[in-house]
DNA sequence: ATACAACTTAAAGTTAACTTTAAGTCAATA
DNA sequence: TATTGACTTAAAGTTAACTTTAAGTTGTAT
């Protein structure tokens, strides 16, 4: 099966320049063009595409995809150096999904807090609570905001 | 305690010219200025910047954070708005943590394939697995990797 | 009084990852 | 064969969130 570079991209629900320009990064270097000079994709292309997408949700730029995809096109001697970027990747993510996890904290806690204030009427209300006031769940989250969203009434 | 935006940003280790940014964008309207027309920062407004900070982590945009301080601004009359706000980012940080654990998932099962495939020394090595070989924890993202990283030995 | 580091502004520059435009070519259909 | 929609490229434009530059001012220390 042979997909044109606008049927690709509406599989695969992106913009037809977005594909053009990631074959001009280097991105699918393996793609075969018709004698016209009409880019012909095949599945195994498709495949390709889904996983720069991929790589590209784990926080990749396109410079280090490129990196990557090199290595692949390199074959099975280039097994430890792409073991070690997902190796990387994958301690980004886990640190971002740390701190993604702090602010949904902080939120939760904001969400508690403006409940009560829209019940008071006031935002001062937070004013009069002390620790033990504060539901157990959102503790962490008050003492970190203490200093700063209380004491100003946000 | 007075600040300038040097000793500020040295505080919250962030550049004097990013505090100018965000005072020229509108986000700390509240920062006086002495008669010479040097900022002076007390320690609220040094508050309001780590809340900024803060909203900044959540993903919004500056303009959001100007629209969220233009209703702290003007008091607990917009508490509801806020809410809605935070609840709003909320959800945008519950999908964005799913969307992360999916992709750890599959980083994980990718540092797997490449442990397996060094130890054999080529990634073909996957060809040869069906569902069953594959420990469990990494089933899942194997089923979804299947289609394109291992038919394309990446 | 003078030096000097740190402040001020407006405006231009930077970066990544696209998107748009313009001018032209390809290939399928009437 | 002519039309037409989708393709091609190079180059310029877009966006957000800053950063840098240039020219000038402030305020403190000697």
């Amino acid at each position: 099966m042979i997909y044109t570079v606008g049927e690709i991209a509406n599989k695969l629900n992106i913009a037809p320049s977005t594909i053009r320009y990631y074959d001009k990064e280097g991105l699918i270097p393996f793609v075969e063009r018709s004698s016209g000079g009409i880019r012909m994709f095949k599945d195994s292309d498709f495949e390709w595409l889904s996983i720069i997408e991929c790589l590209k949700q784990t926080g990749m730029s396109i410079k280090e995809i490129k990196t990557f995809i090199d290595w692949c096109m390199q074959g099975d001697e280039t097994i430890s150096q792409r073991k070690a970027l997902i190796e990387k990747q994958r301690e980004i993510i886990l640190e971002q999904i740390k701190q993604m996890q702090e602010t949904l904290a902080m939120l939760d806690y904001k969400t508690w807090y403006y409940e009560t204030a829209e019940k008071a009427g006031t935002c001062k209300i937070h004013e009069t609570f002390s620790e033990e006031d504060i539901p157990e769940e959102f503790r962490d989250a008050y003492k970190r905001a203490k200093g700063y969203f209380i004491k100003n009434n946000i």
